[in-house]
DNA sequence: CTCATTGCAAAGGATTTGCACTAAT
DNA sequence: ATTAGTGCAAATCCTTTGCAATGAG
């Protein structure tokens, strides 16, 4: 749990960059939660816990947690970026339900061949892919609450 | 060539649409293209061909024909919108290039179905799904021109 | 004490929208 | 004549940046 929060402030005190209790407090949230927060989520959820950050502290401690790769970046193409913890996971795929936006991932080894396989075959230098399959979710396909 | 124009054309007509001197413009610039164009080149293609129209246009004319289905929308998470025309190809996957933005087009029946079988694995009702591979093409590897 | 961070507000880029004006039917 | 489209500017949404005030080391 805090292991990964213990590893961002040791990589901020490696980087002679200050530990404040914002960046704690944003890591915390991104670090511990198991979903892949917008911005405004991550500041939704320092408001409701009473240790609130501006928008763009916000940002620019993603940014920080990014580069030290503790958190992955992802666009799923709803117009903002989301944000994940980078878990031991080595790589990952993401469902999508349009309906609620809830994000699912998967991993498949299969895929990760195909994508070298195909990049290969183009004359590309493959440094990565995202797949994303939208749909609906069992619970929204349910129907509503 | 113009059959794609001629068909927009009649959506227009089929749908008590005033057919413009800019929504044919704009119409031949998309749909005769082989690129993955932003609005912005679009207007920008139109403004070299002495038919400029406003980029509001340009978008509204866009949104007509993704409905018409003559256009598909892409985003690959680059900060911006493309459009492509939607051509007799039921489904195709993109490759990226990072360094010059090229996009190239390869389609993957194999990947169609894991896709599908994965969808239902996680109980999705699957709606679509997108496969960006990013990377470096053959030219920008071969370095600067 | 010194320098980086914070917060707010302003700036940015892509896209949308309001509205007076113009054009298609 | 009607009705919808166009252009421009203003507005929006997400994200970034400038700068004075604040806090970490």
């Amino acid at each position: 749990m805090s292991s990964a929060l213990d590893a961002f402030a040791s990589y901020l005190r490696d980087h002679n960059l200050p530990v404040t209790a914002q960046r704690l407090a944003i890591a915390d949230v991104v670090l511990g939660s198991e979903s892949h927060l917008s911005a405004a989520d991550v500041a939704r959820e320092l408001r409701s816990r009473g240790s609130a950050a501006g928008l763009a502290t916000v940002y620019r401690t993603i940014e920080v947690l990014t580069r030290s790769g503790l958190v992955v970046e992802r666009d799923f193409g709803e117009g903002f970026k989301r944000y994940e913890t980078a878990r031991d996971t080595p790589h990952h795929e993401h469902l999508l339900c349009s309906v609620c936006g809830r994000v699912t991932e998967f991993r498949n080894e299969r895929l990760e061949r195909m994508t070298t396989l195909i990049a290969e075959q183009h004359h590309f230098s493959r440094q990565g892919h995202r797949l994303v399959i939208y749909g609906t979710c069992d619970q929204c396909r349910r129907g509503p609450i």
